[in-house]
DNA sequence: TCAAAACGTTGACATAGGGCAGCGTTATCA
DNA sequence: TGATAACGCTGCCCTATGTCAACGTTTTGA
């Protein structure tokens, strides 16, 4: 049940069986079926999440009412509303998971209180953070200026997993473009 | 000198006056001259910066040579090319001044080494990360499908100051957009 | 297991915005 | 302070990509 986290955690430099128990005991399974939203757009982001298996998906909608993806999370991975999990303010975005999901949730509380309490579990958080912007800057760097069939080819090289287990409209609202201009480009390569 | 970081660290809460001395202790003061490269595409950061005057920017250069901003720092701001900071890979991007500056330099070992001893430090670069990655989120639903007028409107309403400091080309390749295209969009607000 | 819905692909068409050039203004630093 | 270079604005043209629609295929869940 919690087989996956456990390892992630094992592999923490410092951290004792004896502490990684007590973090394990802060997060509860939580089942979800394909397509449920988790967080939606008002919310505000009570939980932080482990995804034991499945995948998950970060978007929002424009005032048009298009979809923007930002982040796709799948097994090992964390995944939450990060900004309005930080700031509790309303999430401006869904947490939707795109197949039947096993999540292991701890609340905002635990977890900062696990992050004051055990120096690994602080490292997993700064690590979190520092990835998470280090991703965020290529991914603006790697957008930036550039046409639809080199942000396909970026994304080719710095997240090959994406375009294989996503479908074709998620992707495309995840690179800012349009479906049919995606389908080109693949039929091109 | 040290003013602006000085008063920076004295609003920390749980920082007592040895700790904030020790700290800015660390910060060596370094004076630039008007669009001097701080950081190179090729090297490696060393060294986090404050900016006691002045502003800075971080850009890259893509194949064909042209300029994708991703972030201006101005007085009270940290700044560095975070990244490659933390790290310790090719920046591949450029820090730039963008005027005459008074810059306070820390290395990374010290500032490591501050981190791990002071939580009052340890929290500022905890904020940095959050807001910094909580800012890449915004700008990427910010950014994303929308055209030049919606993000012109974007930008004006969520870093106002941005517009008017700095350069049309430079706030163009922010946006990323041709600078024609700004400067058509002001001429129609 | 099958009907209905969602999705992917492709063609025709429309358009936002890039590139370039010319001109006047502003900024720079020797 | 003045010569030179950088910048901002605007018009013209062109291309990449969005929109829409049609059609076949795949997926889904009752």
């Amino acid at each position: 049940m919690k087989r996956t986290l456990k390892d992630k955690l094992k592999n923490c430099i410092g951290a004792s069986d004896m502490a990684i128990e007590e973090v394990l005991a802060c997060f509860k399974p939580v089942k979800t079926k394909r397509n449920q939203i988790i967080i939606d757009f008002e919310e505000t982001c009570k939980y932080y999440y482990f995804i034991e298996k499945g995948s998950l998906r970060l978007y929002t909608l424009n005032v048009e009412g298009k979809e923007s993806s930002r982040y796709f999370g799948f097994e090992g991975n964390f995944c939450t509303a990060l900004p309005s999990f930080i700031d509790q303010q309303p999430a401006m975005e869904y947490l939707q998971s795109l197949e039947k999901c096993d999540l292991l949730a701890i609340s905002r509380a635990d977890f900062f209180k696990m992050v004051d309490k055990h120096g690994f579990f602080a490292r997993i958080y700064l690590e979190i953070l520092e990835l998470g912007f280090i991703t965020a800057q290529k991914r603006i760097y790697g957008f930036q200026g550039f046409d639809a069939m080199e942000k396909v080819k970026w994304v080719i090289n710095n997240q090959p997993k994406l375009l294989l287990r996503i479908s074709n409209k998620m992707a495309a609202s995840y690179l800012g473009i349009s479906p049919s201009t995606l389908s080109r480009i693949k039929a091109k390569l």
